[in-house]
DNA sequence: AATAGTATTGCAAATGTTTTCATAAATTAG
DNA sequence: CTAATTTATGAAAACATTTGCAATACTATT
């Protein structure tokens, strides 16, 4: 066995089948118009023959980028994340770069971990999700000048660059929208709030504009539900077999409306006849269901692309310094809300 | 200025500020048991007071893994995938592994694209979906030696390892309760089934069974749907809306189903009364919506924890070569059925 | 007190690239 | 036909680590 050729196929392999040095394989990779046409070619060939791939860890070394972004969620399969996450990958994708994921679980001090895991990685950029982090991972995204982006909130006072709804607002418009059809008496399926500014943001919104609006808001009305339907349909079955039950339930979310609203219709209630329901987000589907869901729309697609646009352009130095982008909400009327007689 | 305490923070920054070697620094990293109790104390704290992280990519071009794994799937936001991504990433990560991820869009080019972006990456492992990919792409995998695994369908002869289900025995499943029911007209509602071996699979064991039972097809009734309720409700309400319609409708997954349940109470049809329907996967919400759904069960989780467990053991070493291994899938009984009188 | 181990540590080579600088060859100008 | 450019290539340093080997400092034994 000659010892040379090894089945280790690096530069050097493709330099040596070629027939030049390793710095014009290189260079033919980088800055292809600084090489012959016909050296190209050879090279060319070397590397389909060998079946070479080239080495980005190795590049990275050299300050060069990673060309890879990472993604920080509470977790990977709610409707709610799974879209944002496709629009952002697409959209970093058309830039040439990768994204790494991760959950957490809502468990903030396992968010810290990953991002450092991720650091380790050297991503070139990191996006996490909302408000809600340790003091420690801010500390460590400011102190590594890494390109963040907080998705989902928008805040003008954010710390870091934000692409997102004002959460707020969309708590606000759907009780408006409840109150505005008279009901009074409402019940509200909120997830948890704790270290989730976006469902906490909704709810204070929400509750304030009841609360102004007169309505009131029984403490057994009041369930908080796991994002999941099947939690928010016991949830709201437990609001409805109260013998005095709401007019209208406001949920934190789509996919626990859909929780109540099938709640509804195995205790024979009519929606909106009998109970009126409000979600917030608008997801797939939402518009699909029979009665199709009145809901507050927040654009998770247009929000991821937003948030990859600027990531990848604020590596690639397009961009600069922070930026925070505002996008609407709004009321979308169908058919699971109805005036109270 | 100083030109040594540039504010760069390598190694070699946290040497000098311990006053030990670089090796040292590397050492009481890979190998602790090998350094003195007290200089890796030193050493602790000088990395704490630089933010010192530690560079993966230098440590890649060791021959040392770059603990990250690629996966690729059709697209993100579907709940079919998302559960599956969702559950491989909490397995691989116990491992400490990071997941790699990107979408295709069912296009097996831009597959192939992706792979060699993530072996660019020097992933230690890929998953991919299914057993529809280019020959290119298998060939590419066979090339480098990487490890890699197919997620989702089950077949003894697969190229790769594999962790799935027998998408075909599904389909037998969901079209012998409909038959065993007494349903002899029967309608079809399936996912594009080029490049997708599932849906084919599926579509396949359920005509089998169905011409065997005796059952009928119309051309009218055998309608194709994209992966989304909309589409889904849409092409029901075709078949829904013919003079003479079906007894049941089987659905090549849950959220066709649900866009057929949809479909079928804006006809004003009830279900399971006018209308049977079956669906396959067993998604979440399946079982809460009202009826509950009818269904074969796919285990998303089990197959994604088992698909994670398999890859970062055979990358660690812990075993070997191709394996093959089955999930179960099963009828699962709701309220969307009933025999036909 | 000398010897043999053993526990620590550092030096330097190696890893797979990129890039600067220098050199050689080819082209153009004078 | 020679000088001045331009084009094309190679040598070697740099990047941030890991690791085999050698050197040193301790500790235990006799």
């Amino acid at each position: 066995m000659t010892d040379i050729k090894k089945d280790k196929v690096d530069m050097f392999a493709v330099a040596k089948r070629a027939k030049v040095s390793i710095s014009t394989v290189s260079r033919s990779f980088n800055h292809p118009d600084l090489v012959n046409l016909a050296t190209r070619k050879k090279i060319d060939t070397a590397v389909r023959k060998l079946g070479y791939i080239r080495n980005r860890a190795a590049q990275t070394m050299h300050g060069i980028r990673s060309g890879t972004i990472g993604l920080v969620v509470p977790t990977i399969d709610h409707a709610i994340f799974a879209e944002v996450i496709q629009a952002l990958s697409d959209s970093v994708d058309e830039h040439g770069f990768t994204i790494l994921i991760a959950s957490h679980g809502y468990d903030l001090e396992r968010e810290y971990a990953v991002l450092r895991k991720f650091l380790e990685h050297r991503v070139d950029g990191v996006a996490l999700i909302g408000e809600d982090h340790s003091e420690e991972t801010y500390d460590l995204i400011e102190r590594q000048y890494i390109h963040a982006i907080s998705l989902w909130n928008y805040n003008e006072d954010s710390r870091l660059s934000c692409v997102g709804s004002d959460n707020k607002l969309a708590g606000c418009l759907a009780a408006q929208h409840l109150i505005d059809l008279g009901h009074l008496e409402i019940g509200l399926v909120f997830p948890p709030t704790v270290d989730n500014d976006r469902a906490r943001e909704r709810r204070n919104g929400a509750q304030s504009v009841l609360t102004k609006g007169g309505a009131r808001v029984y403490p057994q009305w009041d369930i908080e539900s796991t994002y999941s339907i099947a939690d928010a349909k016991d949830a709201a079955l437990r609001i409805l077999k109260t013998e005095h039950r709401p007019s209208a339930i406001l949920c934190g979310n789509d996919v626990l409306a859909m929780g109540v609203l099938y709640a509804a219709r195995s205790c024979n209630l009519n929606v909106p006849e009998d109970l009126s329901i409000i979600g917030i987000g608008d997801f797939k589907g939402s518009n699909e269901v029979e009665p199709g869901l009145t809901t507050i729309r927040l654009p998770a697609r247009e929000i991821g692309r937003q948030a990859g646009e600027y990531l990848s352009r604020s590596i690639i130095g397009e961009s600069v310094g922070r930026r925070r982008v505002s996008c609407n909400v709004e009321l979308i009327v169908r058919g699971t809300c109805k005036p109270k007689p």
